[in-house]
RNA sequence: GGAGAAGUGGCCGAGCUGGCUGAAGGCGCACGCCUGCUAAGCGUGUAUAGGGGAAACUCUAUCGGGGGUUCAAAUCCCCCCUUCUCCGCCA
């Protein structure tokens, strides 16, 4: 949610924002509603003054046992008057809080502007190709053939887009997570948290899920109860609400969880394999940052997720997402993608963004500065580090052998009971 | 799932036979004074959002959330949520 202040004052400088987001919001239409509100604020503000006077006159004549008909005419009136007025103002707010929730994000000065994601910059690359003297498989083709992947029976038990993972996938998968973790907790400063996988409607809003994209969400029947789609979402709001102390910032949250996405409009994307599935494991960041240091904070969290690529041995490269392609909270995104020799493609692997106050107002996560009376709102930073199951596909394709088999990375040996291929 | 109790400001805690309560009192915190040494005392201040105003300031709303009764609700009525206790069930 933008700062309603920065929609009155500033105006032109939201409209540049959302021309360059290839945004269709008309500012216009906030402003007529806002002039809409403070008139009706103002008369029935105004009566609502007259009504808490007269009140404690009528107190004081009733004990004196004077009449008091003529007051209560009036104020009955007034009453009836009142109450229109707030009828009429709820529904203006309503309006107007109903637009505003639905405005993306004022992108950072220095995200690039640009269409679509074809206009995203490369900005570095790590490591390299790697060379094979065979065509390399896609990792679907791998994961079927050593007998790790099961998609057959997953669209028995449920449908498209889910897997079934056995043997040595169960436990690369769950070892690439518990090397996740480790390394943020013990390398990165993160303290882990098991959040509740399912949030309600409230939460969904404070970062921006709600109420424009339900239709990217599962939502439990006859329940305001919706799964998560990333961490992200439970991690940020844990401290809606609520008022932090300036020390406790930057406060680095990192959780392993599913997430559950509908892929409504994807149909006929990824179809093989495990790029795009409805519930997927992911190892989160999430930062509450000082305002002042939140765009270090997203350089130090797109490190770690490199981090953890690079200790891979992945080849990838990152790239700056532009306003055409960036996230409705965010206000600089940075993604990785890692190298799929298979699919000859650098695929998403990791996104991380600075959605600034954007989320925190939202949320209302605040913290008291020291040196200022004014609390503030945090600056919110989410990163994934990384998608597991995209991990799981980029070892495989970037450790096959000529034979079909899969040579772990060492990283990931101590989590595989010391297991150097796999064979299946 | 059944039966009861409760939810007030940073915290504790009054008020709950409707108006004099944005809310006593205490604690905590901030600043000042006194004193002078790791104490006590005194004074002042101490919420959030919105409207008006250059500002001082002023008005409105907020006592778990929502709705209702009333000229007027923290106080009465209804629904929901959460917490606690007891019973049942269960991992």
């Amino acid at each position: 949610m933008l700062d309603l202040k920065l929609m009155q004052n500033n105006p032109e400088k939201v409209r540049e924002s959302l021309k360059k987001r290839g945004s269709s919001i008309d500012v216009q239409e906030f402003a007529t509603l806002d002039e809409k509100r403070k008139t009706l604020i103002a008369e029935v503000e105004q009566l609502k003054a007259e009504r808490n006077k007269v009140g404690p006159e009528i107190a004081k004549r009733k004990r004196a046992r004077e009449d008091v008909s003529d007051l209560l005419e009036r104020m009955g009136q007034v009453a009836e008057r009142i109450k229109t007025l707030d009828a009429e103002l709820a529904e203006v707010q309503a309006e107007e809080k109903e637009w505003l929730m639905a405005v993306p994000n004022i992108p950072a000065e220095d995200t690039p502007v640009g269409k679509s994601e074809d206009d995203n910059p490369v900005l570095r690359y790590w490591g390299e190709k790697p060379e094979f003297g065979f065509a390399p498989k896609e990792h679907w083709e791998l994961g079927v053939e050593l007998g790790g992947f099961d998609f057959e029976r997953a669209a028995k038990l449920t449908g498209s887009r889910f897997v079934v993972s056995k043997g040595w996938a169960a436990r690369l998968e769950r070892a690439l997570a518990t090397f996740m973790l480790d390394t943020h907790l013990e390398e990165h400063g993160y303290s882990e948290v098991i959040p509740p996988f399912i949030v309600n409607k409230n939460t969904m809003t404070g970062t921006g899920q709600l109420p424009k994209f339900e239709e990217d969400l599962f939502k439990l029947r006859d329940t305001e109860y919706y799964l998560i789609p990333t961490a992200e979402v439970p991690l940020t709001n844990l401290y809606s609400g609520e008022v932090l102390d300036e020390s406790q910032l930057p406060m680095l949250l990192c959780a392993h969880t599913p997430c559950f996405r509908s892929e409504a409009g994807s149909y006929g994307k990824d179809t093989k394999g495990l790029i795009r599935m409805h519930q997927f494991m992911k190892v989160e960041m999430v930062n509450l940052a000082h305002p002042d240091h939140s765009y270090e904070a997203l350089e130090t969290m797109t490190a770690a997720a490199e981090k953890i690529l690079q200790k891979l041995g992945l080849h990838y490269r990152v790239i700056s997402l532009c306003t055409g392609d960036i996230g409705f909270s965010a206000a600089k995104t940075y993604d990785l993608e890692v190298w799929l020799p298979g699919q000859e493609k650098y695929r998403e692997i990791s996104s991380c963004s600075n959605c600034e106050d954007f989320q925190g107002r939202r949320a209302n996560i605040k913290f008291q500065p020291k040196d200022s009376k004014k609390k503030e709102f945090v600056h919110t930073l989410n990163g994934s580090g990384l998608a597991v199951g995209r991990t799981l596909v980029a070892v495989l394709e970037n450790y096959q052998q000529e034979d079909g088999s899969i040579i772990v990375p060492e990283a990931l040996r101590p989590y595989m009971g010391g297991l150097e291929v796999i064979k299946g």
